[in-house]
DNA sequence: GGCCCGCGCTGAGACGTTTTAATGAACGCC
DNA sequence: GGCGTTCATTAAAACGTCTCAGCGCGGGCC
């Protein structure tokens, strides 16, 4: 039924004319309906239909002087955390009828630089940034060109900012609770570099637990650190805690695949998980349930993470007077599994 | 040095007044710089550095009739695979100067059909789609519109049209071919509902593998179905040929993550892989080199399906008249690991 | 010296939408 | 019947950029 499928686009003015209103109802059945009577209305819309009309966003933009677009900036796509962040912006960002940009860092500044340069161009209405590297100033800059921006993983460090974080703190307690409840008594921490805030921050909630329990952190917790993230690296970490002096009771990795690639380092040393050394991740990946012994984790609300961003930001530009600036710390979650499970 | 950060956003007028030029040339500089003298041309430069102006790009959009923007439409934001892809895709659009944006079907086509919508309200250039379903009207609806499309991970069913995909057949066949190679004889074939073209192209490929090595391919491979495609479903299709009458000698998942539960499920029964049975898997993911018995698997260069595709797509949208429409098949690779390996 | 040419720049629309002030019609009230 | 009021609709102007016809100027050619 789609009669207009002939020339391209349609614009406002021909629907008008098939219509015989004038362009101004038009657009007031796009935007204000109620505006319009009854009888007016549903014949304007009869046309829309039969002509396949669709708005034209930069034209709409550039009268309205801002877009129905955000922009997502992430350090790293391929990160199962960010992809499920992601998701969950695309979700609410949907939901509320605006379209997502994305941009991928890479960790790479000046990638990061064009991409915001791009969305500036594209006058996004707001920006989710998981932030690469710890210094403010960078975004100092997108908020004085006028944009609003949200803060993704990363605490603001201002109170006119939203921001919205996992508690990375209360995750490395909860870890390190978990693992001292089981009777561990000597716990390593394997982890990232410290350069990065989260390894920072879970091992803090992890030496708190260890002085809750009336042990002394420096001892009770050992901090072993590698220089990435991955699978590879949590093997040469159980290589570097086999060849050690003396195990250690339990191992409480910064991530899930340094947890996967310890475990896997571990039971081919013949060291039996949980029996010899309880082992738990951090984040929860898909495989941590699937591996040789499925893996405890702490589990961050990744999807909410995004949703909730995507939703302050949304109210931030379109209720900028009644809009508070909040910065949300969510709660991650103990998920225990075999490879903590006392005997 | 940003002298304008106090308004908001500058246009290309106030640029031309402070640089004592028309708007017209401030235009010709941003866009056919060769056409303005040198030494206007500098001066220019200099009030738009002074002044932080950025281009407009819906203006530039409305004028031009057409954006620097794609849409990218994913059936599955939070799958590995179409991660990648899209990291791919971010990539080269970025180095070719334009922006993506992003939609996430999940499978679902009113969800689909809305970002559709959203893309063809923001008049983006050229659009790649994963299509969920095989049903190629739902995408003639595009481009009736007049929007360029190019079809990622799913071969083009006009000629009219470019498709990036990769090679499933061949993929099963070199999986099958590997297997047998290690001496199998009797292999199952453990794969998500048939319903999915993927699944059901990997068969085939090893199938054939199978008849082309003098088996009968009825006899020689044994289809387990399953519902889903997760570790989940690989645990229960390891019980349900656990308890068979006798274990095949080599299994052949059509996914990793099936495999990594197949494999868990095959240990805790104490089969052991590969001496009892060896096992690959599909996708090469992460982990998989990390489980607790490295996962043979086949490899899918997913980053740079992302790239080709949208190479294709702008030089289309771009070179409209000199581009000849292709329909790419990218070769997989078989990557051997502990899963596979002969005693 | 007149003519043409090309270079560098200008100025005036046009793109499609939204918004505001103005218009017209219908209606009740004095 | 004139007047004010309300309601639905209209016409026109703006948003910022790009393009195209055209203008002035200097230099080379006959």
């Amino acid at each position: 039924m789609t009669t207009g499928s002939t020339a391209g686009p349609v614009s406002i003015k021909e629907v008008a004319a098939r219509a015989g209103v004038s362009p101004g109802t038009v657009s007031n059945v796009l935007n204000r309906p109620h505006k319009v009577a009854d009888e007016t209305r549903s014949r304007v819309e009869q046309v829309i239909r039969e002509l396949g009309f669709v708005r034209h966003g930069s034209a709409s933009t550039l009268r309205a002087g801002h877009s129905r677009t955000i922009g997502l900036s992430l350090i790293d796509i391929a990160n199962p955390f960010f992809t499920d962040v992601a998701a969950g912006v695309e979700d609410m960002a949907g939901e509320l009828g605006y379209a997502v940009l994305l941009g991928n860092s890479a960790g790479d500044h000046a990638k990061e630089d064009r991409n915001l340069r791009v969305f500036a161009e594209q006058r996004v209405r707001g920006l989710l940034i998981t932030p690469s590297g710890d210094d403010p100033r960078r975004l100092d800059v997108v908020r004085e060109r006028g944009i609003r921006v949200v803060l993704v993983d990363h605490r603001a460090h201002r109170p006119d900012q939203c921001s919205v974080a996992v508690n990375d703190f209360a995750g490395g307690h909860m870890a390190a609770e978990h693992l001292l409840a089981t009777g561990a008594t000597r716990v390593a921490y394997v982890t990232g570099p410290f350069t990065v805030r989260q390894c920072r921050d879970r091992g803090s909630g992890a030496a708190h637990a260890a002085s809750e329990a009336g042990l002394d952190p420096g001892s009770a917790i050992e901090v072993v650190e590698v220089p990435a993230m991955n699978a590879r690296a949590g093997q040469q970490a159980a290589e570097r805690l086999v060849s050690g002096r003396r195990l250690p009771d339990a191992i409480f990795c910064a991530n899930d695949l340094l947890a996967l690639g310890l475990l896997r380092g571990l039971l081919q040393s013949g060291v039996r998980v949980p029996g010899d050394v309880a082992l738990i991740g951090y984040d929860d990946i898909d495989f941590s349930a699937a591996s040789a012994v499925s893996l405890s984790s702490i589990r961050q609300p990744t999807h909410k993470l995004g949703r909730l961003a995507t939703e302050l930001l949304i109210d931030e530009c379109e209720n900028p007077q009644t809009h508070t600036h909040r910065q949300i710390l969510v709660q991650p979650e103990l998920i225990t599994r075999e490879s903590t499970r006392t005997p």
